[in-house]
Formats: C-alpha cells, structure tokens, sequence
DNA sequence: CCTGGAAGGTTCAACACTGAACAAATAATT
DNA sequence: AATTATTTGTTCAGTGTTGAACCTTCCAGG
C-alpha cells in the first residue's frame, strides 16, 4: 500500500517536466503584460490565432483544438464579434454550425499580437540552441501522442 | 508598419513552444482525470506539494513560488485546511506571517497524489530518452531564467 | 516613544471556465 | 414517412482566479 518511493523530485522526468509547466506559466504571465497594450489576453489570441491559420473553422473544431468546452466559445466568442474582430456566419449547407472568420481589422491585431508573441518565444528561447529547441518540440509531439491515445475515449 | 512576415508556424522556435503549450495544456487535463478519485485538482496538488517539500513556508513566499496571487491561496488554504490536510499556525516571531505545514493525513494524500503525478508524467514521456527529458528541462530551465530577468521590476 | 511606510493576509467585485441541461438542425433507423 | 439519436451551439449555476482596497503587524527614522 505505502510505497516507500524516493521523492519525486528525485526523479529526472517529474523534475524536468515541472521545469516545462513553471516556464509555461511564467512565458502566460509575460504575454499577458506583453499583450495589454492590444487588449487581449492568451485565451483571445488563441481563439484568432486559430481561426486566422483555419478560416471558416466551426465552433466545435475549434473548441478541440483548444482543448477548451464549447460554452467557453459560447462566451468568448460573442465579445470578438461585437469588437469587430471575428464573423460568424452560419453555414448554408448544414445549418447548425457556425463559420468562423476573421475580419480585416481582426487579421491586423492577430498578426500584431502574433508577432508580439512570437518575439517573447525567441527571446525566451536565445539560449537554446535551433537544434534543442527542435528536440523539445519533437519530445512534446511525442507527449501529445501518448496522452491523445491513452486519454482517448474517457 | 506591416512588417511582411511570414506565418508565425513556419519560425521554428514559434511552432515548437505551441507544442509545448498544448502538451501541458493536455497534461493538465489528463492530471485532472487521474486525481479526481482523490478529490484534488491540480491547483490543490501544487499547494500540497510545495508544502510537503518546504514545510512552514509562508502564504507569500507559496505564492511567489507557485506564480499565483496572494488572495488565490486566502481562498484555497482554508477549504485544505477544513478537510484536515493542511495547518496554518501563526508564527511566533512575526505574527503577520502564517506558516503552512500538512497534517499526516496531509502527508498522505500528498505522496498518494504525487505517486500518481508521476505516473502519469513518466508514462507521457516514455517515448524520449532520458538524455532528450533533461535537455528539454534544461531548455525550460534557461527559459525560466531569461522570463525572471526579463520581467524582473515591472 | 511615535509616526510613516512596508509587508503578510483577507475580502470583495469582476471576469473566465466548466459541465449539465436545453433547443434546433441533421442523420440514422425503422 | 416517422421516430429516435447525434451533433452544434447556447444558457445557467457553481467554482477558480485576479487585482484593488483594506486591516493588522512589524520596522525605520525622526
């Protein structure tokens, strides 16, 4: 019953990947700061960032891809539409779903706050080198497979 | 003004720390699943867990550590303490401060739920090999101390 | 002393996020 | 064709999180 397991933080894997959810946390907080000059905050960008790289996505599909619920989009999304950032336009041939996309003035902020973006993650970064940075992302793409598999249907 | 960039997917640094975001963002909800059994959430395991491993630390000094505000932990502390996990004594010399220590029960649930944690971080990370898990470490290592500097007055 | 400032905690209002219950549209079954 | 099941999006109540205002306690300079 009481495994009389060495502290965790002994183990390489758990301290390694506190270091990933500390750092992740911390680079939340500096976007937020670095995004307030454009009233946004992660979530919102997130939300163009998507449906700037897949315009006309639905609700649902973008909820999956933010690992985020529905209602959340049900929330959020009314606020960007009345900024006059987002459009949603219900789709003609199954009339259920909304299309989303970004307008003119909404593609504009997006690029802006994806460039501010962008500019944190290489400063974060300038000490890493291309290659480890590489070897992070492909360690994460491997994460990312085994919890989608394992967590698959509950 | 516009800078003709291209798309941010296409900067390897950018593409890479999106994997990393999503994994622990996937990982939080993993975690979620796997600890409801013990009624915890992962913000309650991070309170736990910095107890455990620095007992008698202070409300501030837990909130600096966990990058939370102070009120989060004046709402979260109580409802630990009520279900006999954790106690909050005032200390002696500077009666301000509240020094948090766990219960045995505390104690407990604690490795329990860090037995767990770690379960699941080595399973998710069972397809790199330890060599690549404490380079990505050392990636968010160097990343956390670059964000600290950065963000150092403001 | 004693007075102004700083630091630890709490409270409160605002907002974000979730899951469950719901309505409308579509798909599948009979 | 009619009925049932699924899918999409919304609403609502409950909870988490934050920042500002506040109280208490300590400290530093007069």
């Amino acid at each position: 019953m009481n495994k009389k397991q060495a502290l965790p933080w002994e183990n390489p894997r758990f301290r390694n990947w506190i270091a990933v959810a500390r750092a992740h946390q911390l680079m939340g907080l500096t976007l937020t700061r670095s995004l307030q000059g454009l009233d946004l905050k992660p979530p919102h960008l997130d939300i163009l960032g998507n449906v700037y790289r897949y315009p006309g996505i639905s609700q649902q599909d973008l909820a999956n891809k933010l690992l985020v619920g529905r209602s959340n989009l049900s929330m959020l999304l009314p606020q960007l539409e009345q900024r006059g950032l987002v459009e949603r336009r219900t789709d003609a041939d199954d009339r259920r779903v909304l299309r989303l996309t970004l307008t003119e003035k909404g593609q504009a902020l997006t690029e802006n706050a994806l460039a501010i973006y962008t500019e944190v993650i290489d400063k974060a970064m300038s000490t890493s080198s291309p290659e480890d940075c590489d070897m992070v992302g492909d360690v994460m793409r491997r994460m990312l497979e085994k919890l989608t598999d394992q967590g698959n249907d509950r």
